[in-house]
DNA sequence: CGTGTCGCGTAC
DNA sequence: GACGTACGCGACACGG
C-alpha cells in the first residue's frame, strides 16, 4: 500500500470555522474576530495527530476570476460579500501555514476543488490512497476505491466517507452526486439547479433512474405530473448546472509528490503567531509539532498573479412583497342614512385627530436619563398632577416570568419621556430596583391614575412579580389597535406608530445586533437583554416607547370614539369595560399556571412509543421497504404508485392523504388504516405528551399558557406556549392528556362550560320562533331538528337522525355547503340540499336573519357582534364569486362566535369580581372558548359551584335561557 | 443552521 | 372550490 495524501480544502474549511461560531464568535480580548483561526488550526491540528500523514497539501482558491465565472456570470453572485473580520484572518491563515510550513497549492482562474480533484485524479491513477478534509459536498463526486472523504465532526474527529458513506449521507452513490448537485442547485454558489427539486426529490429519482440523462431519457415515464413539470422547465437549468459542479480534474502540476511532505514542519513561529491571537491551547500544542528532516523550504505554487477582486458583492433577492392594501383604520361608516348631526360629529371628531396628528408631528422630543431618587420622584409627581401617564418596562426577556427587570419609562406630556435605570452596562450610577419600585409604586397602585402601555398585561406580570399591583390599567395600545382593526397583521408598538402616527420609531433588534456584534435569530428574539445597551441608547429607545405610547393611546382613543359614531357602536365601552379590566385577569391566568403530572406524561409517551413501533414495523412489512411515514410525500408515492390505490382528492402540490382520505381506502388496503393509527399516536405524542413537560415553569413547576387577547378576527381568545385550548378529548387515547392535567394539593377543579353556547346566540340574534321556544322550553335543541326536518315525532327521532340534524346546526353558523354536508354524514348533495332546504323552512327565522345580515354587511362593510366588537369584510361585495360565497360565512360566523366570545369574557370579569369581593382562593386557570377552569381548594367547593351558577347564565342578558354545566374533578379529564 | 410554507390534526 | 376560529407539529425547500 502506497503512503497516502492528505488534500486539505482550506477556505471551505475556513468559512465552515467562522460561520460555525457566528452567533457567539470567539475573540481576542480586544474584540478580533479569530474563529476561524481558531477552528481552522484546530482541524489541521488534529489531521495531524490523529492520522501522521507523511504527504499533505493545503488547497486554495484562486486569486483572480475562474473559468467558471466566465462560463456563468451569475457564478456565486448570491453570496454575501465576505464579512470583513473573516476576510482579515485570510493572511493571518495564510503566513500560520507558511510559518508552520504546511504546503499549499493555489492556480489562478482554479478553484480549490479543482486542485483537489486533480491531485485526488493522480492519487487514483497510481492506486495511491488520498484523503480529502473537507465538508464540501461538491468534492463527494471525488471518491472511488482510492478517494475519501474525511469530513470534520463537531467532536474533533473525521468522519471518513467512502463510496458507501456518501450513499448514507446523501442516498446516492458518488458517480451521481454530479448529478445531485445539478438537479439540487446550490444557493450558496447560485448553481441554479431544478427550481422545487429538493435533496428528497432528487435522491428517488437518480436512485430510479441512475443519472439526469435517464432522468430526462425517461421524462414521460415518470409519474408524477409535478415533478415532470418542473423538470422539463428546468432542463436547461439542470444541465448548466451540471457544468458548473464538474470539477476540473485534468490540471497538471510542476511539482512531485516529494513537495508535499510534512519533513519541515517547524511549530515554532507558528505557536508565536497563536500566541499573539490569544489562542494558548493550540499554541502550545503546535509548538510541539516538528517534521523529521527540517530546513527545507515550503513550496509556494502559483502563477503570481495580483489582484481580482475574492468574490462579488451579492445580488440580494427581494423577497415578494406580501403586504396587500388594507382598510384605513375604522372609518368605514356608510355614506347614506347619516344624518347631518352624527355627520358633524363626524367630521369635528376628523378635525381633532388631525390637529392631534398635527401636533404630534411638530414635536422635538426631550427625553431624560433619571439616575437618583429626586429625579424619579419628580417624574412620579408630574404624572399624578397629568392623571394620566404612558408606563414601559424594559427588561432581559420577552417572558414575563423569568424576565429580569432592566428599566423603565414615563411619559405623561407628548414629546416628553424619562427612562430609569436599574441595569445597565458600564458604571454609571443610577437606581436600584427596590429603591425605583418604592417610589413608583404609589403611582402605580392608586387607581386614580390612569395608564397607558403598550401590551400592557406584560408589563402588570413584570411589576405583579415585584410586588406593585398596576390598578388601573387603562388603556391598552396594542388592543385598542385591535378593536379598531381586529384583522391587521402587526399589532406591534412600531407598526402602530407608523400607521396612525406616521413616525418611525428606533428598531431594537439592529440596535441590539450593532451593540452586542450578535446576530437576533427568531428564537434568540426571546432573550434580548436591554441591560446589554449603554445607557445613552437605551435612553433614546426606552424614553421613545412611553412617549410613542402615550401620543398612541391619545389617537386611537379618537379612533374609537369615531368608531361609535356609527349607529348602535360601542367600541369605547367594549374596550374600556371589557377587554381592559379582562388584561389583569388574564395576567393573574398566567402567571398562576395549572400543574402537570410529568411522570404520568412519561409513561403514557413510552406506551405510546411502542405502539408506534410496532405499527412502523408492520407498515414496513406490508409496503415492502422502510420509508418516513410522516411524510407525506413519501406517503403518497407508496399509497397511490406503489400500491396502486386511487386518489381521492388532490392538494395544491399532490394528492391528499388526509384523514377522510385514508379512511376511504382503509376499505381497500390495510397500510392506510395503519397509517391512520399511527398518525393520531405520533399527534399525541409529538404534540402533547412529549411537548407539554419540556414547558413546564422552573421556578413554579406550573405550565404557564400565555393567553393572547389579540389572536382571533372575532374577539375569541387563543392560548399558545403551549396551547392549552385544543388539548385532545374526543377520543380515549387523547382523554389520556387531560387526565395529566391536575389541581394543586388540597384542590379539586370545577369546569363550568355554557352549553351550546353558539346556538344559543344564533336563537337571540335571529330571534327564530321556533328555536327561541325550543330553549325557552328546554327542548333538546337536536332531536327537536331531527324532528322537524324529518317530519318525525320528538320522542321518535333516531340517533342517526339526531347526529344529522346536530351536523345541520352546526354547519348553518359556519354557511355549511350541501356538498360538504353529504361527504360529512355519507348522504348524497340532493338529499343534503332537501335537508337544508327543510332545515331553512323549519327554522325561516335563521334564514332572514342571515339575508339581513348579508345585505348590512353589503352596506356597511363590516359585522359587529352583541358587545359592539367590530370585524371590517371588505370582501362582502367583491366580483370573485368565491370571495365573496367566503365573505359571507365570515358575516354570517363572526356575530355568533363573537358574541359568545363577547360573553365568556364578560362571565370571566364578573366571576372574578365575586370571587375577590368574598375574598375566595379559588382560582381561574383556564378558558377554552365556552368553558373556563378553576382551581378550588375543597374547602370552597360548594360555595364555589353555587357562585359559578348563579352568575354565569347571568352574565348577559339573552331572549333565551343560558344554562351552564358545571363538575368537579380530581384531574381535567375527570369532568365532562 | 435558521426560516418560511405546506399538509395535517387537535380544540371549540 | 366546497364550514368558521385558532396553534403547532414534522417534512421539505431554500438562502446564507
Amino acid at each position: 500500500m502506497k503512503t497516502p495524501l492528505y488534500l486539505i480544502d482550506g477556505y471551505a474549511l475556513i468559512f465552515r470555522s467562522y460561520f460555525a461560531f457566528i452567533r457567539t464568535p470567539l475573540t481576542t480580548s480586544g474584540g478580533v474576530n479569530i474563529s476561524a483561526l481558531h477552528g481552522f488550526t484546530r482541524i489541521l491540528l488534529n489531521i495531524l495527530r490523529d492520522y501522521s500523514p507523511e504527504y499533505l497539501a493545503v488547497a486554495l482558491d484562486s486569486r483572480t476570476p475562474t473559468f467558471r465565472d466566465e462560463m456563468f456570470e451569475d457564478y456565486k453572485k448570491t453570496r454575501d460579500k465576505t464579512p470583513e473580520d473573516l476576510k482579515a484572518q485570510f493572511p493571518i491563515i495564510e503566513t500560520l501555514l507558511k510559518e508552520f510550513h504546511i504546503p499549499t497549492v493555489r492556480r489562478n482562474g482554479m478553484e480549490a476543488d479543482d486542485i483537489i480533484a486533480s491531485l485526488a485524479r493522480s492519487c487514483s491513477a497510481e492506486g495511491r490512497p488520498c484523503f480529502i478534509v473537507s465538508g464540501d459536498k461538491d468534492l463527494y463526486q471525488l471518491v472511488d476505491e482510492h478517494v475519501r472523504i474525511l469530513k470534520p465532526s463537531r467532536s474533533g474527529g473525521f468522519e471518513e466517507l467512502d463510496g458507501e458513506g456518501v450513499f448514507q449521507d446523501k442516498g446516492v452513490h458518488p458517480d451521481q452526486i454530479i448529478d445531485y448537485l445539478a438537479l439540487l442547485g446550490d444557493s450558496a454558489d447560485n448553481v441554479p439547479g431544478v427550481k422545487g427539486i429538493g435533496q428528497k426529490t432528487a435522491e428517488k429519482l437518480l436512485g430510479q433512474y441512475e443519472s439526469l440523462d435517464g432522468i430526462y431519457d425517461h421524462l414521460e415515464d415518470i409519474q408524477s405530473a409535478n415533478w415532470k413539470k418542473k423538470l422539463s422547465e428546468g432542463r436547461e437549468s439542470a444541465f448548466l448546472s451540471k457544468k458548473l459542479v464538474i470539477l476540473k480534474d485534468d490540471l497538471d502540476f510542476e511539482f512531485t509528490l516529494d513537495d508535499l511532505t510534512l519533513e519541515s514542519l517547524d511549530g515554532g513561529s507558528a505557536a508565536e503567531l497563536l500566541k499573539k491571537y490569544e489562542i494558548q491551547n493550540l499554541s502550545k500544542e503546535i509548538q510541539k509539532v516538528n517534521g523529521s528532516s527540517p530546513g527545507k523550504e515550503s513550496p509556494f505554487y502559483g502563477m503570481g498573479e495580483i489582484g481580482g477582486p475574492e468574490m462579488d458583492p451579492g445580488g440580494g433577492m427581494l423577497e415578494e412583497d406580501l403586504s396587500s392594501g388594507s382598510p384605513g383604520p375604522g372609518d368605514q361608516a356608510p355614506a347614506d342614512g347619516m344624518d347631518k348631526e352624527a355627520r358633524e360629529k363626524r367630521e369635528a371628531l376628523n378635525a381633532r385627530i388631525g390637529d392631534m396628528e398635527q401636533d404630534f408631528s411638530s414635536l422635538e422630543a426631550r427625553y431624560e436619563l433619571v439616575t437618583d431618587a429626586e429625579g424619579l420622584r419628580n417624574w412620579v409627581d408630574r404624572c399624578m398632577n397629568a392623571g394620566e401617564y404612558a408606563f414601559d418596562t424594559e427588561t432581559d426577556s420577552l417572558d414575563a416570568l423569568d424576565a429580569q427587570l432592566c428599566g423603565f419609562s414615563l411619559s405623561c406630556t407628548p414629546g416628553e419621556a424619562c427612562y430609569v435605570p436599574l441595569r445597565s452596562p458600564g458604571n454609571t450610577p443610577h437606581l436600584d430596583e427596590s429603591t425605583a419600585l418604592s417610589i413608583l409604586k404609589p403611582l402605580l397602585e392608586n387607581p386614580e391614575y390612569r395608564l397607558a402601555g403598550q401590551n400592557i398585561k406584560y408589563d402588570y406580570c413584570i411589576m405583579a412579580r415585584r410586588d406593585v399591583v398596576m390598578a388601573n390599567p387603562w388603556f391598552d395600545t396594542m388592543i385598542a389597535a385591535w378593536l379598531i382593526d381586529t384583522t391587521a397583521n402587526s399589532y406591534g408598538m412600531d407598526a402602530l406608530a407608523e400607521q396612525y402616527l406616521g413616525y418611525t420609531t428606533g428598531k431594537l433588534i439592529p440596535l441590539y445586533e450593532e451593540i452586542t456584534g450578535e446576530k437576533v435569530t427568531k428564537a434568540r428574539a426571546n432573550s434580548i437583554d436591554f441591560a446589554r445597551i449603554p445607557l445613552d441608547r437605551a435612553l433614546d429607545y426606552a424614553a421613545e416607547d412611553a412617549d410613542i405610547t402615550l401620543r398612541l393611546s391619545r389617537i386611537l382613543g379618537l379612533y374609537l370614539e369615531r368608531a361609535d359614531l356609527n349607529p348602535g357602536a360601542k367600541q369605547t365601552a367594549l374596550f374600556h369595560d371589557l377587554e381592559m379590566p379582562l388584561v389583569p385577569v388574564l395576567g393573574d391566568m398566567e402567571m398562576r399556571g395549572i400543574m402537570l403530572d410529568t411522570p404520568a406524561l412519561r409513561k403514557y409517551s413510552t406506551e405510546l412509543e411502542e405502539q408506534l413501533e410496532e405499527i412502523t414495523g408492520d407498515i414496513y412489512e406490508m409496503v415492502g421497504h422502510e420509508f418516513n411515514i410522516a411524510s407525506t410525500k413519501q406517503l403518497q408515492e407508496v399509497l397511490f404508485q406503489e400500491r396502486k390505490l386511487t386518489p381521492v382528492k388532490k392538494t395544491k402540490t399532490g394528492y391528499s392523504t388526509d384523514t377522510s382520505v385514508l379512511e376511504q381506502l382503509s376499505k381497500e388496503d390495510k397500510v392506510p388504516e395503519l397509517v391512520l393509527r399511527h398518525r393520531t399516536l405520533s399527534k399525541l405524542k409529538s404534540t402533547y405528551v412529549d411537548s407539554l413537560p419540556l414547558l413546564i415553569h422552573e421556578e413554579s413547576g406550573r405550565l404557564h399558557s400565555r393567553f393572547q387577547q389579540n389572536g382571533t378576527a372575532t374577539g375569541r381568545l387563543s392560548s399558545h406556549d403551549p396551547n392549552l385550548q385544543n388539548i385532545p378529548i374526543r377520543d380515549e387515547e387523547g382523554r389520556k392528556i387531560r387526565e395529566a392535567f391536575v389541581p394543586r394539593d388540597g384542590c379539586m377543579f370545577i369546569s363550568a362550560d355554557y352549553s351550546q353556547i353558539e346556538l344559543v346566540v344564533l336563537a337571540h340574534l335571529s330571534r327564530d320562533p321556533g328555536l327561541v321556544k325550543a330553549y325557552n322550553e328546554g327542548t333538546d335543541v337536536h332531536s327537536l331538528t331531527a324532528s322537524q326536518i324529518f317530519q318525525v315525532k320528538v320522542d321518535d327521532v333516531s340517533s342517526m337522525q339526531r347526529r344529522i340534524a346536530k351536523s345541520i346546526n352546526f354547519g348553518v353558523m359556519y354557511g355549511m355547503s350541501a356538498f360538504r354536508l353529504s361527504r360529512e354524514i355519507g348522504i348524497s348533495r340532493n338529499e343534503a340540499q332537501e335537508f337544508i332546504d327543510a332545515y331553512f323552512q323549519t327554522y325561516s327565522g335563521i334564514r332572514r336573519y342571515i339575508d339581513d345580515l348579508v345585505e348590512r354587511t353589503e352596506k356597511l362593510g363590516y359585522v359587529e357582534t352583541m358587545a359592539g366588537r367590530r370585524r371590517s369584510i371588505p370582501t362582502i361585495s367583491s366580483s370573485n364569486k368565491n370571495e365573496r360565497m367566503g365573505a359571507q360565512r365570515i358575516a354570517v360566523n363572526t356575530p355568533i362566535q363573537g358574541s359568545a366570545a363577547d360573553i365568556v369574557k364578560t362571565a370571566m370579569l364578573k366571576v372574578d369580581a365575586e370571587l375577590k369581593k368574598q375574598n375566595l382562593q379559588t382560582r381561574l386557570l383556564l378558558q377554552v372558548h365556552d368553558e373556563l377552569i378553576f382551581e378550588v381548594p375543597e374547602n370552597e367547593l360548594d360555595g364555589v359551584e353555587e357562585l359559578l351558577g348563579r352568575i354565569m347564565p347571568g352574565a348577559v342578558e339573552l331572549s333565551v335561557p343560558l344554562s351552564v354545566n358545571i363538575e368537579r374533578g380530581a384531574s381535567w379529564g375527570e369532568m365532562h
